[in-house]
DNA sequence: TTTCTGACA
DNA sequence: TGTCAGGA
């Protein structure tokens, strides 16, 4: 399965990405009105977030701790033509989803973050990660 | 038990 | 942004 797909899979729920952000759920969901992140839902209606949503909630982190607002950080993801865009298809997540444990977690962010190192990506997440390998 | 939306002493 | 209410 191709890199995109894989990071555009709808994982994770609200927990485990506030604790992978270390965000509020309320600071999550706000930004989420603002159009910064647009994570899929499951068919309860609950937030299901992809590695491409982590990645730019905590680009979004990173920009708010620099005393960016909304509407800048807003504008660095439009430079970037960074659009968040829906890339999954309510019917798939069902089948695919389902309560991530503690072990299968930390392997999935093991392997992002060699993917990462591999390709010289922007290393906010290297750092931010790796908080979970200690 | 966790997450959701709306609202504001 | 925090936090509470009232549901799902």
């Amino acid at each position: 399965m191709s890199d995109e797909v894989r990071r555009s899979m709808p994982l994770f729920s609200m927990g485990i990405v506030q604790s992978l952000t270390a965000l509020t759920p309320r600071q999550i969901r706000y930004y989420e009105q603002n159009g910064l992140v647009t994570p899929a839902r499951s068919k309860g209606n609950q937030r299901l977030f992809s590695f491409n949503d982590v990645d730019r909630l905590l680009e979004i982190k990173s920009l708010v701790e620099k005393g960016v607002n909304l509407a800048g950080i807003r504008q660095v993801f439009d430079l970037k033509q960074e659009t968040p865009r829906p890339d999954y298809k309510p019917g798939e997540v069902q089948e695919v989803y389902h309560q991530l444990s503690e072990k299968e977690l930390r392997k999935m962010l093991r392997k992002e973050i060699e993917n990462d190192a591999g390709k010289g990506n922007f290393g906010l997440r290297q750092g931010e990660l790796s908080r979970f390998f200690h």
